[in-house]
DNA sequence: TTAAGTTCTGAGACTCATTATCAATAGTAT
DNA sequence: ATACTATTGATAATGAGTCTCAGAACTTAA
C-alpha cells in the first residue's frame, strides 16, 4: 500500500507541492512488486483513466528515487526499471537473460565483504549494484 | 599488447574479414588500461590519423565484446565504457561517484557465494555485474 | 474572493548514445 | 581480370530521457 504520509514528507522536504498526479504515480509504483519501466508505469496510469503526462511520470520518479521511496534498476538494456521500497529489507537482483524475469536475493556475507573491500582502500561505500544474469529454471 | 591472432580467430569464428580498421580499433582498446567510452576510442584513433568511422568503432566493439576480447561496462550514466580482457583474471569495479575514477576489485568468496545462490535456485549463472559506487580517498 | 505570485503540468521539441541504411569501396575466389 | 561478397563511412533514424514554455492550479495577502 502506498503511504500518503511518506510521499507528503518527501515532497515537503523537497519544497514541492502535494498533487494528485504525484500521488497517482506513487500509488501506481506501489501497486505491484514488478520491475516496470517508466513507459509501463505511464501506460498503466493512462489505462486506469488517470491523466498524467510522460514528463510528469519521469519528474515524479526522480523525486521518489531521490527520497528513497523508489529504487531505480539499470539492467544495461537502456530502459531503467523501478521498484518501490515499501518492504524495507535491502536486496539485489537475479535477471533471466532469456525471459527477462527478475528475482531478488540478499546475502549478508557479500554485504559485509563489500564494506571491507571499500574500507580497506580508504573509500566510503555510497551504493552498489549487484546483478546476477542467469538462465532461470523455466528457461533451461 | 593487442594480439593479432586473437582478433583473427574471433573474426574467423564470426565469418568476418580481417581489416585494417578492425585491427586499429582492437589495438586502440588494448593501448591503455583505462575505461573509455566509444567516442573516446574513436577520437583517439582520429588523433592518431587513423581513418575510421564511429559506425565501424561501434560495430567492431560489438564483435570484440561478443568474443570476449573486450568487456563492456554499464555504469548507469548512458555511456558504456570498454576495457580489454588481455589480462586474464576476472574482476569487478569500484567507481568514485565524485571524480569518476574506476578501480578494480576481486573477491573469491563473493564469486563462490554468487554461484551457490544461483545453483540453489536451479538457475545457471551466465554473467554478473558487481559495482561498488564509492567516494574515493582523493575525494573525501 | 480576488488579485498577484508561485509551482505544476502537458505537449512537444530536443538531446545524445547507439543503431540502421545504403551507395561506394575493398577484399576474395574463380 | 571478373564477378561476387563483405566492409566502410556518411548520415538518417531511433528511443529513452530531459527541457521548454504557456496555460492551469495552488497559495497567500489584502
Amino acid at each position: 500500500m502506498a503511504s500518503r504520509n511518506q510521499l507528503k514528507k518527501a515532497l515537503i522536504k523537497e519544497g514541492l507541492r502535494y498533487t494528485q498526479q504525484r500521488q497517482s504515480i506513487w500509488n501506481e509504483i506501489c501497486a505491484t512488486d514488478e520491475h516496470r519501466d517508466a513507459e509501463e508505469i505511464y501506460l498503466s496510469l493512462r489505462n486506469e483513466g488517470m491523466s498524467v503526462s510522460r514528463a510528469t511520470v519521469y519528474r515524479t520518479i526522480d523525486v521518489l528515487v531521490k527520497n528513497n521511496l523508489v529504487r531505480k534498476l539499470e539492467l544495461g538494456d537502456g530502459r531503467a526499471r523501478y521498484e518501490h521500497k515499501m518492504d524495507l529489507e535491502h536486496h539485489d537482483h537475479l535477471i533471466c537473460v532469456q525471459c527477462g524475469k527478475i528475482e531478488e536475493f540478499m546475502d549478508e556475507t557479500i554485504e559485509e565483504i563489500q564494506e571491507t573491500i571499500v574500507n580497506d582502500l580508504g573509500f566510503k561505500l555510497i551504493r552498489h549494484i549487484h546483478q546476477l544474469f542467469v538462465i532461470c529454471n523455466n528457461c533451461r
